[in-house]
DNA sequence: GACCAGGCACATC
DNA sequence: GATGTGCATGGT
Protein backbone atom coordinates (compact mmCIF):
# COMPACT_ATOMS: atom_id res chain seq x y z
CA UNK A 1 0.00 0.00 0.00
CA UNK A 2 1.20 3.31 -1.11
CA UNK A 3 2.08 5.44 2.41
CA UNK A 4 0.26 8.61 2.19
CA UNK A 5 2.49 11.82 3.82
CA UNK A 6 1.89 15.06 2.79
CA UNK A 7 0.35 17.45 4.27
CA UNK A 8 -1.95 17.97 0.96
CA UNK A 9 -3.01 13.90 1.15
CA UNK A 10 -4.33 14.18 4.92
CA UNK A 11 -6.08 16.68 4.43
CA UNK A 12 -7.84 15.09 1.57
CA UNK A 13 -8.31 12.00 3.43
CA UNK A 14 -10.06 13.89 6.32
CA UNK A 15 -12.13 15.79 3.56
CA UNK A 16 -13.31 12.90 2.36
CA UNK A 17 -13.56 11.33 5.86
CA UNK A 18 -15.91 13.97 7.66
CA UNK A 19 -16.57 16.37 4.37
CA UNK A 20 -16.31 19.85 4.54
CA UNK A 21 -16.85 21.48 7.94
CA UNK A 22 -18.43 25.12 7.02
CA UNK A 23 -16.57 27.14 9.60
CA UNK A 24 -16.19 29.64 11.47
CA UNK A 25 -19.28 28.84 12.79
CA UNK A 26 -21.05 32.41 13.28
CA UNK A 27 -23.46 34.56 11.00
CA UNK A 28 -21.01 37.54 10.23
CA UNK A 29 -17.86 38.67 10.70
CA UNK A 30 -17.87 40.37 13.84
CA UNK A 31 -19.36 37.42 15.25
CA UNK A 32 -16.08 35.62 14.66
CA UNK A 33 -14.07 37.98 15.54
CA UNK A 34 -15.94 37.93 18.52
CA UNK A 35 -16.14 34.31 18.45
CA UNK A 36 -11.76 34.00 18.07
CA UNK A 37 -11.39 35.77 21.24
CA UNK A 38 -13.66 34.67 23.32
CA UNK A 39 -12.90 31.20 22.40
CA UNK A 40 -9.08 31.63 23.70
CA UNK A 41 -8.58 28.13 25.68
CA UNK A 42 -12.68 27.55 26.08
CA UNK A 43 -14.70 25.03 24.26
CA UNK A 44 -17.06 25.98 21.94
CA UNK A 45 -20.32 25.48 23.54
CA UNK A 46 -19.70 28.31 26.52
CA UNK A 47 -18.62 30.96 23.72
CA UNK A 48 -22.36 30.16 22.28
CA UNK A 49 -23.81 30.94 25.40
CA UNK A 50 -21.54 34.68 25.38
CA UNK A 51 -22.39 35.11 22.04
CA UNK A 52 -26.01 34.50 22.39
CA UNK A 53 -26.07 37.02 25.47
CA UNK A 54 -24.37 40.09 23.08
CA UNK A 55 -26.85 38.71 20.50
CA UNK A 56 -29.79 39.74 22.61
CA UNK A 57 -28.64 42.78 23.64
CA UNK A 58 -28.33 43.56 20.34
CA UNK A 59 -24.80 44.78 20.81
CA UNK A 60 -23.38 42.98 18.40
CA UNK A 61 -21.65 45.40 16.01
CA UNK A 62 -18.25 46.83 16.35
CA UNK A 63 -19.64 50.68 17.53
CA UNK A 64 -22.09 49.28 20.12
CA UNK A 65 -19.97 47.28 21.85
CA UNK A 66 -17.64 49.67 22.01
CA UNK A 67 -19.32 51.62 23.81
CA UNK A 68 -20.39 49.45 26.56
CA UNK A 69 -18.20 49.50 29.96
CA UNK A 70 -15.62 46.66 30.49
CA UNK A 71 -17.39 45.19 33.42
CA UNK A 72 -20.99 45.55 31.11
CA UNK A 73 -19.05 43.60 28.76
CA UNK A 74 -17.50 40.95 31.58
CA UNK A 75 -20.94 40.56 32.81
CA UNK A 76 -22.15 39.09 29.40
CA UNK A 77 -19.48 36.81 28.34
CA UNK A 78 -19.13 35.58 31.97
CA UNK A 79 -19.89 31.81 30.26
CA UNK A 80 -17.20 31.63 28.14
CA UNK A 81 -14.57 31.88 31.47
CA UNK A 82 -11.73 34.19 32.06
CA UNK A 83 -14.39 37.06 31.14
CA UNK A 84 -12.73 39.92 33.08
CA UNK A 85 -9.44 39.58 31.38
CA UNK A 86 -11.13 38.28 27.99
CA UNK A 87 -13.75 41.61 28.14
CA UNK A 88 -10.27 43.75 28.49
CA UNK A 89 -9.04 41.87 25.62
CA UNK A 90 -12.12 42.59 23.61
CA UNK A 91 -12.11 46.19 24.69
CA UNK A 92 -8.77 46.37 23.32
CA UNK A 93 -9.65 44.93 19.85
CA UNK A 94 -12.89 47.11 19.50
CA UNK A 95 -10.90 50.47 20.62
CA UNK A 96 -8.55 49.21 17.94
CA UNK A 97 -11.17 48.38 15.28
CA UNK A 98 -13.20 51.86 16.08
CA UNK A 99 -10.19 54.05 16.68
CA UNK A 100 -8.14 52.81 13.41
CA UNK A 101 -11.29 51.91 11.41
CA UNK A 102 -13.83 53.73 12.40
CA UNK A 103 -15.69 50.52 13.56
CA UNK A 104 -15.46 49.44 9.76
CA UNK A 105 -14.44 45.74 8.80
CA UNK A 106 -14.21 47.19 5.11
CA UNK A 107 -11.90 49.68 6.13
CA UNK A 108 -10.31 47.61 7.81
CA UNK A 109 -10.24 44.48 4.90
CA UNK A 110 -8.03 47.40 2.86
CA UNK A 111 -5.19 46.76 5.15
CA UNK A 112 -2.67 44.30 3.32
CA UNK A 113 -2.66 40.82 4.97
CA UNK A 114 0.76 40.94 6.66
CA UNK A 115 0.83 44.11 7.88
CA UNK A 116 -3.05 43.88 9.22
CA UNK A 117 -1.59 40.34 10.66
CA UNK A 118 1.29 42.93 12.37
CA UNK A 119 -1.10 45.36 13.92
CA UNK A 120 -3.59 42.87 15.03
CA UNK A 121 -1.03 41.14 17.23
CA UNK A 122 0.15 44.81 18.61
CA UNK A 123 -3.15 44.61 20.53
CA UNK A 124 -2.49 43.43 23.88
CA UNK A 125 -4.55 39.81 24.34
CA UNK A 126 -4.20 39.26 20.19
CA UNK A 127 -1.86 36.37 20.00
CA UNK A 128 -0.89 34.59 16.39
CA UNK A 129 -4.35 32.23 16.68
CA UNK A 130 -6.54 34.77 17.55
CA UNK A 131 -5.15 36.90 15.18
CA UNK A 132 -5.06 34.40 12.66
CA UNK A 133 -8.30 33.45 13.37
CA UNK A 134 -9.69 36.95 12.66
CA UNK A 135 -7.82 36.92 8.97
CA UNK A 136 -8.74 33.88 7.78
CA UNK A 137 -12.20 33.03 9.10
CA UNK A 138 -13.45 36.77 8.95
CA UNK A 139 -11.50 38.62 6.41
CA UNK A 140 -10.93 35.59 4.09
CA UNK A 141 -7.06 36.15 3.86
CA UNK A 142 -4.95 33.24 3.19
CA UNK A 143 -3.31 32.51 6.33
CA UNK A 144 -3.27 28.96 7.98
CA UNK A 145 -4.22 28.97 11.73
CA UNK A 146 -2.25 26.59 14.06
CA UNK A 147 -3.86 25.98 17.67
CA UNK A 148 -2.64 22.71 20.01
CA UNK A 149 -4.43 20.49 18.23
CA UNK A 150 -2.39 20.72 15.24
CA UNK A 151 0.54 20.79 17.21
CA UNK A 152 -0.37 17.46 19.06
CA UNK A 153 -1.58 15.96 15.61
CA UNK A 154 1.14 16.53 13.54
CA UNK A 155 3.90 16.20 16.12
CA UNK A 156 2.31 12.77 16.73
CA UNK A 157 2.79 11.63 13.58
CA UNK A 158 6.07 12.91 12.81
CA UNK A 159 5.50 16.05 10.57
CA UNK A 160 7.44 18.51 13.00
CA UNK A 161 8.76 18.42 16.84
CA UNK A 162 5.97 19.32 19.20
CA UNK A 163 8.37 22.14 20.36
CA UNK A 164 8.38 23.56 17.01
CA UNK A 165 7.27 27.49 17.26
CA UNK A 166 4.28 28.71 16.11
CA UNK A 167 5.76 30.33 13.27
CA UNK A 168 7.77 26.97 11.89
CA UNK A 169 4.19 25.07 12.24
CA UNK A 170 2.49 27.48 10.00
CA UNK A 171 5.09 27.78 7.84
CA UNK A 172 5.03 23.87 7.56
CA UNK A 173 1.54 23.72 5.82
CA UNK A 174 1.37 27.29 4.08
CA UNK A 175 4.81 25.74 1.96
CA UNK A 176 3.01 22.61 1.51
CA UNK A 177 -0.25 23.27 0.76
CA UNK A 178 -1.87 25.08 -1.94
CA UNK A 179 -2.64 28.71 -1.23
CA UNK A 180 -6.35 27.88 -1.37
CA UNK A 181 -8.54 29.85 1.44
CA UNK A 182 -10.75 27.13 1.25
CA UNK A 183 -8.14 24.60 1.81
CA UNK A 184 -6.73 26.53 4.76
CA UNK A 185 -10.38 27.33 6.14
CA UNK A 186 -11.67 23.48 5.92
CA UNK A 187 -8.46 22.24 7.10
CA UNK A 188 -8.20 23.51 10.13
CA UNK A 189 -11.32 22.59 10.97
CA UNK A 190 -11.36 19.32 10.06
CA UNK A 191 -8.27 18.96 12.78
CA UNK A 192 -10.55 19.93 15.43
CA UNK A 193 -12.99 17.56 14.28
CA UNK A 194 -10.67 14.99 14.22
CA UNK A 195 -9.45 16.23 17.45
CA UNK A 196 -12.88 16.66 19.29
CA UNK A 197 -14.24 13.67 17.71
CA UNK A 198 -11.12 10.85 17.50
CA UNK A 199 -8.11 11.89 19.51
CA UNK A 200 -10.34 12.85 22.43
CA UNK A 201 -12.09 9.45 22.88
CA UNK A 202 -9.17 7.78 21.92
CA UNK A 203 -6.06 8.68 23.72
CA UNK A 204 -4.31 5.11 22.72
CA UNK A 205 -4.55 6.52 19.31
CA UNK A 206 -5.97 2.94 18.28
CA UNK A 207 -7.30 2.60 15.26
CA UNK A 208 -6.59 6.11 14.09
CA UNK A 209 -7.93 7.41 10.56
CA UNK A 210 -4.17 9.13 10.37
CA UNK A 211 -2.29 5.91 11.52
CA UNK A 212 -1.21 4.49 8.24
CA UNK A 213 -0.63 8.12 6.26
CA UNK A 214 2.16 9.13 8.22
CA UNK A 215 5.57 8.39 7.52
C1' DG B 1 -14.29 16.04 42.18
C1' DA B 2 -10.67 15.94 38.93
C1' DC B 3 -9.80 17.10 34.34
C1' DC B 4 -10.21 19.57 30.13
C1' DA B 5 -11.29 23.29 26.63
C1' DG B 6 -10.22 26.05 19.16
C1' DG B 7 -4.61 31.22 24.33
C1' DC B 8 -2.29 34.92 26.06
C1' DA B 9 0.59 37.91 28.87
C1' DC B 10 3.75 38.18 32.29
C1' DA B 11 7.30 36.83 35.86
C1' DT B 12 11.34 34.48 36.70
C1' DC B 13 15.46 32.04 35.80
C1' DG C 1 15.03 31.25 25.10
C1' DA C 2 12.71 27.99 28.28
C1' DT C 3 9.51 27.22 31.89
C1' DG C 4 5.75 28.27 35.13
C1' DT C 5 1.49 30.68 36.42
C1' DG C 6 -3.03 33.21 36.55
C1' DC C 7 -7.18 33.72 34.31
C1' DA C 8 -12.88 30.86 35.14
C1' DT C 9 -16.86 28.79 33.24
C1' DG C 10 -19.36 24.57 32.13
C1' DG C 11 -19.29 19.69 30.27
C1' DT C 12 -17.57 14.80 30.86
Amino acid sequence: MTKIKTALQIYQKLYSHYGPQSWWPGDTPFEIIVGAVLTQNTAWRNVEKAIENLKRERLLSPRKLFQQPVAKLAKLIRPSGFYNIKAKRLHKLLEFLNQKYQGSLSRMSKVPTAILRNKLLSVKGIGEETADSILLYALSRPVFVVDAYTRRVFSRHNFFPFKNKYSEIQEFFELNLPKDIKIYNEYHALIVRLSKEYCRKNPNCSNCPLSNLSN
